[in-house]
DNA sequence: GTACAGATTGAG
DNA sequence: TCAATCTGTACT
């Protein structure tokens, strides 16, 4: 399969997040690859985003016309395709991928993905791939943003990492997703940015 | 320097 | 339902 390019990554990210769903990320250490396939994101769209990190007032953004740039939140501010992860909760790694232009903090979280374990890999009706049953109990280590983290080994290592060019982490094109099978609902954990941000259905899953 | 809340998880 | 666990940020 083929790595996704820069150009994928440099959109908004609400286009971003749907795009990203059925796509693999890949995580090589040495001659071993770790496959998953991405069916849950959740879209930040930067500074006027109330559950953002890098929100920012809009009695402020004239007195910081770059915005909130702090160091824990300065790698959004790269071009997309880079990795912006951070710790919550003191426990656990969340991985965004960072969005649109150089200086826009916008980013995509990934809150689930599906293992795909080659050796188990079968082959559908229709030409596509399918989890084995026997692998559904490997869901459960991967349905959460925190499990993923843990599963592809991502730690603070990887901030500003840069999927277009990384040897130990990329994207692939995967599965074609219909846009009809792409569901969508509010973020999750949000609820302090104040309801009519923590209502916009910028959650999308498959 | 101190306080505090958080883009979660797993156990009970 | 709740504790675990620690960092960034906003205060004094």
């Amino acid at each position: 399969m083929k790595r996704l390019v820069r150009k994928f990554y440099v959109r908004p990210a609400l286009k971003v997040a749907k795009d990203l769903l059925g796509k693999y990320i890949v995580r090589r250490m040495g001659n071993l690859k770790i496959v998953g396939k991405i069916v849950e994101t959740e879209a930040y769209v930067g500074p006027r985003d109330r559950a953002s990190h890098a929100y920012l007032p809009a009695s402020l953004r004239k007195k910081y016309p770059q915005g909130k740039i702090t160091k824990r939140n300065e790698a959004e501010y790269l071009i997309g395709g880079h990795i912006y992860i951070y710790l919550v909760y003191g426990m656990h790694w969340q991985f965004n991928i960072v969005t649109g232009k150089r200086g826009a903090p916008e980013c995509v979280l990934i809150r689930a993905i599906e293992p795909v374990v080659f050796s188990k890999l079968k082959i559908s009706d229709k030409g596509g791939f399918i989890i084995s049953k026997k692998n559904s109990k490997l869901k459960n280590l991967t349905n959460g943003p925190g499990k993923l983290c843990r599963y592809l080994k991502l730690d603070k290592s990887f901030y500003g990492e840069y999927l277009a060019k990384s040897k130990r982490i990329w994207l692939e094109h995967g599965e074609k997703i219909n846009t009809n099978s792409i569901k969508s609902g509010p973020r999750i954990g949000i609820d302090y940015a104040g309801k009519y941000w923590a209502k916009k259905p910028w959650r999308f899953w498959i």
